[in-house]
DNA sequence: TCTGGGGTCCTAGGACCC
DNA sequence: TCTGGGGTCCTAGGACCC
């Protein structure tokens, strides 16, 4: 049997952690820049708030309803999650992280018995040690354990943990679950589905799988028979090497001088290399994008991108953000303002089993050096204490006007601890 | 005034190979 | 009338996830 905990409304759930007066009252976590609504509590839920809904159209209900507002606040986030996951882990045979507040769990060698129990356990568990309340589904496949903790997000009664395990129980409760809520079915398949006559999870079931594969390929077939307890989606404890790495931001203006640009794109880059360097990676192919703002109708739009080769595989800052500047310049119209910029690393490989060059024009072993004391100094004094001077002094800075502290890392607090 | 960021996998079609 | 056949690799686009 399978597991899946999911953290409830995970970033607001941090900051009440912090600010436990905010409990029972409706609270929101903006995305970047206090852009959009990104997580929500219940009672946000309640008021019929949705998710990614742009937070300039709710302000009046924000008022109105004393809504309580965050900036996103990724490093206590990723901290608490860290937390979350040490706590679960330190229960269970072994963990999938599968995303920054949800594991899967593998529970082979379990008895049915015990499962029911260790379910509510790590719901309890967890919510003791970390603040964090937890809804876990256990099931066949992952797909069903998907739907298993939606149900105890539901329902009170389960003690925040659904087993779900009888074909006769499964039957049921698919024959309500809507089929846009299965796990691997987005909008444009449930749109679909719903026109051929498939509304719930149980329909689809009952489609023919030569009819699912022609429509939604091997991953919609995939999907079709998990729901059937057929595991098609395996458990992972190990994390793969990420095969891309991209950092992308909008900005909070519209910039159409390249100087600014270029501050932009090197912190990019830049980003992407402290990445990059954490797997262990190498990189031979950059793509650097620029887009205009396309809500602003009134403006020229414009959407650029380039990818580049690199000759020599490499993890260099150094030499990443230079190119990702050269790529830049052959991109940038000063005709456009833009709004958004990106640079995105691929044909990732790992660096000690790439081989070196004998044409390479830099000095591989310098770098490697260079690179390592730039990651320990940042690793010892706080992320971008130590940074490319092409990454500008001034930073262009995104809005972030309700953010919380670092409650959990932060600076101040390590230094008063080395002292 | 204001609208997020970072990933994965699959498929179809074109280039190229022998 | 009639135009080889079987592969691989790459890329763009489309779907999905959180």
């Amino acid at each position: 049997m399978l597991g899946l905990a999911d953290c409830n409304n995970f970033f607001v759930s941090c900051e009440r952690v912090f600010k436990p007066s905010l409990a029972g009252r409706p609270v929101v976590v903006l995305s970047n820049n206090d852009g959009c609504v990104i997580s929500r509590s219940n009672e946000a839920k309640a008021l019929g708030i949705k998710m990614g809904e742009p937070v300039f159209k709710i302000m009046d209900l924000v008022r109105n309803s004393d809504v309580k507002v965050f900036s996103s606040n990724y490093v206590l986030y990723g901290d608490m999650s860290r937390r979350v996951m040490d706590s679960i882990r330190n229960m269970v045979p072994a963990i999938e992280v599968y995303s920054i507040d949800e594991a899967f769990i593998d529970f082979s060698g379990v008895s049915t018995e015990k499962l029911k129990v260790m379910g509510e356990a790590i719901s309890r568990v967890t919510r003791r040690d970390t603040g964090i309340p937890i809804s876990m589904g256990i099931s066949h496949t992952k797909t069903l354990a998907k739907i298993a903790s939606r149900l105890s997000k539901k329902y009170p009664r389960l003690n925040n943990s659904c087993f779900l395990e009888k074909d006769s129980d499964i039957r049921k409760v698919l024959s309500t679950f809507p089929v846009e809520d299965v796990w691997g079915i987005g909008r444009r398949y449930a749109k679909m589905l719903r026109n051929n006559g498939i509304n719930t999870a149980l329909d689809f079931c009952n489609a023919s799988p030569e009819w699912v594969k022609s429509k939604m390929s091997i991953v919609g077939l995939k999907t079709w028979k998990e729901l059937h307890q057929e595991s098609c989606i395996t458990f992972e404890d190990s994390v793969d090497d990420k095969k891309q790495i991209c950092t992308s931001r909008s900005f909070s203006k519209e910039l159409s001088n390249i100087e600014d640009i270029y501050q932009a794109v090197s912190y990019f880059a830049s980003n992407c290399s402290e990445k990059l360097r954490k797997q262990k990676g190498v990189c031979s192919q950059i793509q650097v994008f620029i887009l205009t703002n396309y809500f602003r109708e009134d403006m020229p739009q414009c959407y650029q991108s380039i990818v580049v080769p690199i000759e020599t595989a490499t993890d260099s800052t150094l030499q990443l953000v230079k190119i990702s500047c050269r790529a830049l310049e052959q991109i940038y119209n000063p005709l456009f303002s833009y709004k958004k910029a990106g640079v995105i690393f691929s044909q990732i490989s790992k660096k000690e089993e790439t081989t070196g060059n004998i044409f390479c024009d830099f000095e591989v072993a310098k770098h490697t050096n260079l690179m390592s004391a730039l990651d320990d100094v940042n690793i010892k004094y706080g992320r971008n204490t130590l940074v490319m001077a092409a990454q500008g002094v001034e930073k262009i800075k995104a809005f972030s006007n309700h953010l919380s502290k670092r409650y959990t890392t932060s600076w101040d607090d390590i230094i008063e601890v080395k002292i």
